[in-house]
DNA sequence: CACCTCAGTTCCGTTTTGGAACTCGAGTGC
DNA sequence: GCACTCGAGTTCCAAAACGGAACTGAGGTG
């Protein structure tokens, strides 16, 4: 696939979906956060036919998000568990779970919490920016043409 | 599909997929966040067929994530438009951006840059906590269940 | 009148996916 | 020793989703 674009340049998010993009592997992440390890665990909990399951984690594992770890010799059996590339994740499936809460919650409201250890109140994490500490929205943002494809002074966007 | 976990309640990620949980739905808002709102330009920018474009737009305004704006009379044509809950998945977006940064970059570093209209810099927004302002990570957290769901006294089956 | 624009649709052959059964190595109960 | 269980996959086939390309419809434009 090609995952091109303004420019003929790939961009990020094309990137980032080239791995994490299709309908299981963020589910299979979301078990990765809640310590889910094994085979039979994933494919229990979300509910996917083993035949994808093992696919989508021999790509993890390819990808390097997630390693196979021998955890038992006799029989040989494996585990996955999430990389530092992997739990790098976590900004955006904590994202899905706070627009899920906002606008697909149910009558029961948020079906789990989160809890921040280091201050102990439940929260909802929200994006800031980390030189003024404000919260961002779409509408603070504008992007621009990185510095290696600037046309030598600024991108007129 | 079921999008059923732990203890049989369908969790938000789960329920935040089956709007945006495919390869292109994605990139269709990256694009939408660049201000693309018609139909040829999300056709080109993306590479997406015109009929999946046409299926995934349509799904969007059934979803409430975008909406179908008349711009033009004679001949009527619509453009698409983010919604409020359609602004409110930048963060989702964000989060890739920034994990396809650090991850997926190539020689030339990110391809674009984000700009904080507020202060000016350049930014790539990190997930903090709105109680203690403290940055997240995945290891920073617990999950529990929500109180609609949680053992307390009443469990309701 | 021929050609162009833009937002879709229709058709059809190829890929991907879901479902369910099967394999492989090894431990457990009897 | 034999049946049964467990866990991590693999195999096979029908059904669903997808890509490519051409087509439609309402109206400009030269």
């Amino acid at each position: 696939m090609r995952w091109r674009d303004v420019g003929g340049v790939t961009c990020s998010v094309a990137r980032a979906l080239s791995v994490v993009g299709d309908r299981w592997t963020l589910l299979i992440l979301r078990d990765a956060f809640r310590r889910v390890r094994r085979f039979e665990d994933f494919q229990r909990g979300i509910g996917i036919t083993r035949h994808r399951l093992a696919d989508r984690l021999g790509k993890l594992v390819r990808e390097g998000v997630m390693e196979r770890v021998r955890y038992q010799e006799r029989p040989v059996r494996y585990e996955y568990k999430l990389t530092e590339k992997g739990r790098d994740l976590y900004p955006v499936i904590v994202s899905l779970v706070g627009w899920g809460d906002r606008w697909m919650a149910g009558d029961d409201g948020p079906p789990i919490e989160l809890v921040h250890r280091d201050c102990g109140r439940v929260t909802a994490p929200v994006l800031t920016c980390p030189h003024c500490q404000a919260q961002v929205t779409a509408h603070d943002m504008s992007a621009r043409l990185g510095p290696a494809l600037a046309p030598k002074e600024e991108a007129p966007a």
